[in-house]
RNA sequence: GGAGCGGUAGUUCAGUUGGUUAGAACGCCUGCCUGUCACGCAGGAGGUCGCGGGUUCGAGUCCCGUCCGUUCCGCCA
């Protein structure tokens, strides 16, 4: 027998018992006489005692002991002396006296300490991960992670939904972001793809009458990394029959209202209901889709004021088009140029021309483009934006979205810097009324922005035909302190319908058939009314786990460079394994 | 695909204006220590300064190239 308890478990109450524990050496603390060490499973840490007189057998055995050893330990509990305790430990009132010792295996010095939380370099850890993932952090990212999913599928199936598992091998349908693909060896030349995320087969599961369904959903994209981005990440995927936007809100709010409470109650949700905003509202305050709300600090638009400005910037932004809008942050005027320079090359960087600005200082307004400006202009400008003495004004004049984003950018970085995003808020927010399409930025070509199978709102239906490039859609996002954490939509289920958006996307109905056939044919046999939303499991335990991005929340990560580094993949493969998969090399990196 | 920053001991980093034998902390090894819990004390080992080329009497330091890492942009229905 390996244990009777876990390192994490004797207390003051288990005083006198004999145990067995293993574990691993966490730190070993040697006297000279008396040797101490913290044995350390998953559950905790155990202090074990080595006293040459009680024990001179397993005391030389603990001599020789290294960290990560692994050790199996026999010993009576005993109560630490008095002045003793650890109060750091769950264990910390108890310590066992090991009259028995046995070295399970050793271990080389590892690559990195485990027992400190000292930073390490990221790829030495993804390279090394089964030791990373024994330090406590990891360790209870994973744990917390376990606890979500177990928690949402006693909540969905309380709620009648049905866990229904979907392929991984699927066909091709080009759109959208880039696949993964499969060769096929019976079929030579022909490909099977892994999913982005199981949309067309869950869309197919409500025509099947399942009603409800979710599942724990590995998607797949082959594109760059990001954050917040892996090339295998998972959704919670979700859908519902005869639901409209509000059902599938109201659902997915109480879920993580359950979620946060349960699993984080020391964290504050700041609004419930959990707001909602339109995306031009949300673009108009906010410049984000995934606006923070944990802080004020709010966008407004000026155009009228200067469209007919003598400063030609203002002026022509408005009537190409655009707009130019100002954003009022409080009692930073006292920031230096520096400070105010690197604000200007974050708005650059995310495609404005330049930052110009208001500085308040007492009885004057600092200003490089004051000067372009009549003093009315300045006047309303200050009112409508209610600055005072103390505060500085941003200005974006540029197309709407390109000049809402990079304030957008310049607000969320004087709220790192003034400290205003506390992490022990959690603000939910819900987006709604999305760009139903969007014009690509090099071709003009009209796009679908979240997937072709969006539903336009009814009251835009008429649009269509007109002005599809103003149609909303039936979509919504959820956000969590500015991070995009599901997207979900109410879905088309009439084949007319789904046909009338692919001619707007200049899908040819042959193209159509060869994508999407099964799908136009599934909508001609009673498709129900349905929608859903697919949040993102790993975002979701990233910001619960306060981690800066996802790889930390996943046990086996992709770098990067969409590499595993633990297991070394991709890799390359024996000639006949390629030559049998019908794939011929054109050129290796 | 593009841009910025970086690469020095096992790890995290410092290294001045180009100048003798490249440092610190932690880790590792040895010895001492019977109540520690990041134990303590003494000693020790450990370096192709990413790689290649150049400038120079002399390069960790400057220049060019290259590889790798990292952050951001593009991309991500």
């Amino acid at each position: 027998m390996y244990r009777t308890n876990t390192c994490g478990e004797l207390t003051a109450s288990d005083k006198g018992k004999t145990v067995t524990l293993s574990g691993w050496v966490h730190r070993r603390r040697d006297h000279g006489g008396v040797i101490f060490i913290d044995l350390r499973d998953r559950y905790g840490l155990t202090q074990v005692v080595f006293d040459p007189e009680f024990d001179k057998k397993s005391w030389e055995t603990a001599e020789k002991v290294r960290p990560e050893f692994v050790l199996k330990v026999t010993g009576e509990v005993r109560l630490r002396m008095k002045g003793q305790e650890n109060k750091n430990l769950k264990t910390g009132e108890v310590e066992v006296y090991i009259n028995e010792a046995e070295v399970l295996n050793e271990s080389k010095t590892p690559p990195f300490e485990i027992d400190q939380e000292k930073p390490v370099g990221e790829e030495l850890r993804l390279k090394y991960r089964y030791l990373d993932l024994r330090r406590n952090k990891m360790r209870d990212n994973i744990i917390l992670r376990h606890k979500m999913v177990k928690m949402i599928r006693d909540f969905l199936d309380k709620e009648e939904f049905l866990e229904i598992e979907t392929p991984i091998l699927i066909k091709g349908t080009p759109e959208g972001s880039r696949e993964y693909l499969v060769p096929s060896r019976l079929y030579p030349g022909k490909f099977f793809v892994l999913p982005q995320s199981p949309q067309q087969l869950k869309q197919l599961l409500m025509i099947s009458g399942f009603d409800k369904y979710f599942q724990m959903a590995r998607c797949f994209r082959d594109e760059d990394q990001r954050g917040d981005r892996q090339p295998e990440f998972t959704q919670l995927d979700l859908e519902m029959s005869f639901v409209e936007e509000k059902d599938v809100m109201e659902i997915t709010e109480r879920l993580f209202i359950e979620l946060t409470e349960k699993l984080i109650p020391h964290k504050k949700i700041l609004k419930k209901p959990f707001p909602v905003l339109t995306w031009k509202e949300t673009m108009e305050r906010f410049g984000s889709d995934k606006p923070d709300l944990r802080f004020e600090m709010e966008i407004t638009d000026v155009s009228d004021i200067v469209k007919n400005s003598e400063f030609g910037v203002f002026k022509n932004a408005v009537k190409d088009g655009g707009v130019v809008k100002a954003l009022k942050v409080e009692g930073i005027a006292d920031w230096p140029r520096s400070e105010l320079d690197k604000l200007e090359e974050l708005a650059r960087i995310h495609g404005a021309k330049g930052l110009a600005y208001f500085v308040y200082r007492e009885n004057e307004i600092k200003s490089p483009i004051a000067k372009f400006l009549s003093e009315k202009e300045i006047e309303e400008i200050t009112k409508k934006a209610k600055a005072k003495t103390g505060d500085i004004v941003f200005f974006g004049a540029d197309n709407f979205i390109t000049a809402c984003e990079a304030l957008g950018q310049v607000r969320l970085a004087c709220a790192d810097k003034l400290n205003l995003r506390d992490p022990e808020t959690f603000s939910y927010v819900w987006v709604n009324e999305f760009p139903l399409f969007e014009k690509d930025k090099e071709t003009g070509e009209i796009g679908a922005v979240h997937h072709p199978f969006t539903r336009p709102m009814d009251e835009d239906l008429k649009l269509l035909d007109t002005k599809p490039e103003e149609a909303r859609s039936i979509a919504y996002d959820i956000v969590l302190n500015g991070v995009e954490v599901g997207g979900g939509s109410i879905r088309i289920h009439e084949h007319d319908l789904q046909q009338k958006i692919f001619d707007i996307l200049k899908i040819t109905p042959e193209d159509a058939e060869m994508r999407f056939g099964h799908m136009l044919e599934a909508f001609s046999y009673g498709a129900p009314p349905h929608g859903g939303i697919a949040p993102g499991l790993d975002r979701m335990v990233m910001l619960f786990t306060d981690e800066p991005n996802i790889r930390e929340v996943i046990a086996f990560p992709k770098d990067q460079k969409a590499k595993d580094l633990t297991l070394g993949a991709p890799s390359d493969l024996p000639e006949k394994d390629i030559k049998e998969a019908n794939i011929q090399i054109l050129h290796k990196k």
